[in-house]
DNA sequence: CGCAATATCCAACGGACGTTGGATATTCGG
DNA sequence: CCGAATATCCAACGTCCGTTGGATATTGCG
């Protein structure tokens, strides 16, 4: 049984053209159904229906539940990690030249943090489930989260240790911030934001970045 | 199996003073599993093996899943408005003092929240569920959760009001401390956090209540 | 003591779930 | 055009779930 890991296209190897449910399209349903409504209320033939196929459909190219559901984490961190970690980067940069434009490396990071979580609200409702279920999802979470925040840890804690910054404990910052945006993102998810809200909170956070990283005297 | 040694009453123990399974021992019980791996995964045979009863006796003093699952909410909810309302209060006459006490009553309302939440870190699981799943938990939101959180936006709209304090969207604040606090616990839920962590975080907490609100010029 | 109450357990029901074997349809390489 | 491959579906299996009816034992009340 060729499973989940998508039938390798190299040069020779025959394709098969009339495939409705790829593996992409799949975990692509399923992760907007996980997001919203967990995994043990997500059943695999709402998974299926989501996609207009069978249930064995689904397990033909998936596999098992568990399978499916680490192919979503997965997807939905490496996407993380993609749009973040050259954010990030930029922000180290930032840092070399001084606390103007430090600072406005990090709005730039928050933007770029509060666009992508904007744009896919399921990785907010994944991310706060991996938090309820800490076991359930260890392994990627090394591979894939920690990594991440550590990099943005390590940015403000060469911020403070160069001067520019103020915060004893930047992970904790680093903590309060990514929680309020996703904080932001589940009224996104209910329905209950707007166009203003977002506007709102986006101001919120750039006043929060400033207020809890005060210009030096 | 009926173990010899075990001082264990037979089946069929009434007494409706001195039953083993009280409706209060029961929700308590669910509260804690519920807030650790959510409604669905959680199943009646379990909840009655954590009380050490019988499953139909769950069903006999609780009713429905539903019902017991609305139960843990409600009692998780009143508890917290219950520690928090006095704090509130006090925070509010605090107001009328000036800068100073104003500011010395929101720490002390920072402080009471903090204690709450290490003490029964499962209000956050339940609380965080909330947010994921909100259709499911809306009317006892509306009952116990919303009114608390919005008297305390209203203690910060009228500090800022009174030129007391400056944010110009306390409910952002507001959400943004909350969720803060709740990460922590979750951090503590996953075993993750020590007395130190504990430390830390307090501080940071009361950091970050400087800095977003600074004491006017 | 006898009777009504009731807290408890046992066994079972119907349904939903994850999963699978096998049949069918559709496409590709040759 | 043929045979191999595979994506899809149908039907089913075994398991677990929430829930319930009924039997049993124990107390309170008279």
């Amino acid at each position: 049984m060729e499973r989940m890991t998508t039938p390798r296209r190299g040069p020779g190897r025959p394709r098969r053209a009339d495939q409705r449910a790829t593996p992409d399209v799949i975990i692509e349903a399923a992760a907007g159904l996980f997001a919203r409504r967990g995994f043990d209320a997500v059943g695999m033939r709402e998974v299926a229906a989501a996609c207009g196929v069978d249930v064995a459909t689904v397990h033909h190219h998936v596999g098992t539940k568990a399978a499916l559901y680490e192919c979503c984490f997965a997807r939905v961190f490496a996407a993380e990690s993609e749009a973040l970690t050259r954010a990030v980067a930029t922000a180290r940069d930032g840092l070399a030249a001084g606390p103007g434009p430090a600072m406005a490396a990090l709005h730039e990071l928050v933007d770029v943090f509060i666009d992508f979580l904007e744009d896919r609200p399921e990785v907010t409702g994944l991310w706060l489930r991996r938090w309820l279920e800490p076991d359930r999802h260890a392994e990627l979470d090394q591979r894939y989260s920690e990594p991440l925040y550590r990099a943005v840890e390590q940015v403000l804690a060469e911020a403070d240790a160069a001067g520019v910054l103020s915060e004893p404990q930047p992970h904790l910052a680093v903590r309060s911030l990514v929680w309020s945006v996703h904080a932001h993102v589940v009224g996104l998810l209910s329905g209950a934001n707007g166009a203003r809200q977002r506007r709102e909170f986006r101001a919120f956070a750039h006043r929060w970045l400033d207020r809890m990283y005060p210009p030096p005297a």
